[in-house]
DNA sequence: GTGAAAGCGCTAACAC
DNA sequence: GTGTTAGCGCTTTCAC
């Protein structure tokens, strides 16, 4: 018991050669006798054959079937989510994902990039702010494993999905104008991660556009990117002055949401605050972040049906997937008291 | 370019041998000439040589160095953060985690443990309500891979990680009665999966010990196990009278907290609603969320653990690891109006 | 209809 | 110090 069970295995019981029980087995067994396939498929049943996958992939290099998958952190649901399109798409297409979650460490990035390409995959998406374009080809070797980026990339070049953060930006700041604000501040991340400036330069520039004074210097209030930062930065978005705020993603608002509570601040009486991402939470904190939705499923679709476009036709160009955005409005915001 | 790189062009670059490079590379290369290993170090990093997996593991079934870990929704950030701890130990350990999401599908499981299989993995983790012991043996063929179960597990048989849920029934029971509830009913999900059960057993005996009525048949609701499904059951909540309810888990909780305010029931005024987890969203939902803590991040820490060992000693007895469980008292618990 | 043999990329005895 | 050789489990050409 616990032996393996291998292809020569079932030859022998079946007298018949190891050729014989591949062919049949892979659906290649015309030419064989009935009674040879039933025996054989039987056999396979009996004693519980699988196929040895590194014997069968070290063979068969070109048959497409496993992509990776490297996000930094899993127990964030805007991953899970985004893996969770990944899944559906690998799951149709029936390519098997292996997914890696790096905790943002970039030594360990590269490890389990290594770790994927030994193992043979075909294609990769790649969701990490720290790793360049340089980096990943780099640890990909000569090999031209097609990549997808996705999210808090800096890269400028690679096939790549995006949402439009610059038009997100955009939306944020129309409906606080819309409501009344004059005075609004921005919470970011301490990185200059290029989705979450262009963000920025969205917001700002409908700012400037209706004659709203934005100074980068003293209006953008950086912290954490995480629920915990946004907490934290409850007390300098007070100080701020400001009667609303854009938050550079839903779990620094909902943070920040938390953060205020706790200073008897009230929103969105006393300040309204807008979020991005609209991940499945928003609905139940209080208040419904209102927030601009980024279709993270749906990218985590895209990005899969794009890496498989190239895969099955190596030539696809280089191209960037821009997927749209739209304002959800819920309880979070409301017009500035007087 | 794009060609795959082998030991053997490295070989015949070096004018060395397929072993010696393949001897050096794996430190095994004491005796020969610095020069020569040099050499192959120095061709190794400028060819950009990348192992192939499936050859190496073809050979070295028996090198420990990938676990499987099945789970059923990855965008749950319970299980997500479950995973998290899996890959802690993994990382520390030196061995590399195939993780498959499988949507709660019983077909889409039984894919991937026959992926992971001829895939090689050493060992496995399972969280999946649906799967019986039985099932994953059958699909495991006669492999004795050794394997872990984790939560809403049926199971009778089988090395798994769990938290005293009978224990935790008894903590929400005990505190609800301190804070002086005498109505109370408990939210689960309508399936006789074991933990839930256990945890509605131990609430019940407390309940039952301290003099106060409860009726399975009208004070157990049940619903979806989900934030919506939480949400749905408020007005069955509200209906039933009860002054206090115990949710199965922390996102029934969530929901539940969401769909009561909607009816302008005030939680803790007015209803105390008490959940199970302690997943980190609790700290952020208002009012904050008294819970029963399980470890979930330890869990994933100890299977893993438990798991490494097995493998390690093939001969370890089956054992079932229970983690304690606490009360964490937040706001959504408070004495009932008089 | 069926099987023998070669070989995928690698490691590990065992020679020299 | 270094190379030869066999073989992991499988697929595939080609011969019978």
């Amino acid at each position: 018991m616990g032996k393996k069970v291998t292809i020569r295995d079932i030859a022998k019981r079946a007298n018949v050669s190891v050729t014989t029980v591949s062919q049949v087995l892979n659906g290649k067994g015309n030419r064989f006798s009935k009674s040879t396939c039933d025996k054989v498929f039987k056999l396979r049943d009996e004693m519980q054959y699988v196929p040895d996958f590194h014997a069968r992939s070290l063979i068969m290099q070109g048959s497409v079937s496993t992509i990776g998958v490297l996000i930094p952190d899993l127990s964030e649901p805007f991953f899970g989510t985004f893996v969770e399109g990944v899944q559906k798409v690998a799951r149709e297409q029936n390519v098997i994902p292996l997914v890696f979650s790096a905790n943002r460490d970039p030594k360990l990035e590269k490890e389990y990039l290594q770790q994927m390409v030994s193992r043979a995959i075909d294609g990769l998406i790649i969701a990490s702010a720290r790793m360049t374009t340089d980096t990943i080809k780099q640890a990909l070797g000569n090999l031209d494993i097609p990549f997808i980026l996705f999210d808090r990339n800096n890269a400028q070049e690679g096939t790549r999905v995006q949402t439009d953060d610059f038009h997100g930006g955009q939306i944020a700041a129309q409906h606080l104008i819309d409501l009344g604000h004059k005075k609004m501040v921005y919470l970011s991340v301490d990185k200059d991660t290029e989705n979450f400036q262009h963000r920025l330069s969205g917001f700002e520039k409908v700012l400037k556009d209706n004659g709203i004074n934005f100074d980068e210097s003293t209006d953008v209030l950086y912290s954490e990117l995480s629920r915990e930062g946004g907490e934290a930065a409850a007390k300098d978005v007070v100080a701020s002055g400001a009667t609303a705020v854009f938050c550079g993603n839903d779990d620094m608002a909902i943070g920040l949401l938390k953060g205020l509570r706790e200073l008897d601040v009230r929103v969105p009486e006393d300040i309204s605050v807008i979020g991005y991402d609209d991940i499945s939470l928003d609905e139940y904190v209080y208040p419904r972040l209102t927030t601009v939705h980024q279709p993270i499923y749906d990218l985590g679709v895209g990005a899969t049906e794009i890496l498989l476009d190239r895969l099955n036709d190596k030539d696809v160009d280089e191209k960037v997937e821009k997927f749209p955005v739209h304002l959800v409005e819920r309880e979070s915001t409301a017009r500035p008291a007087k």
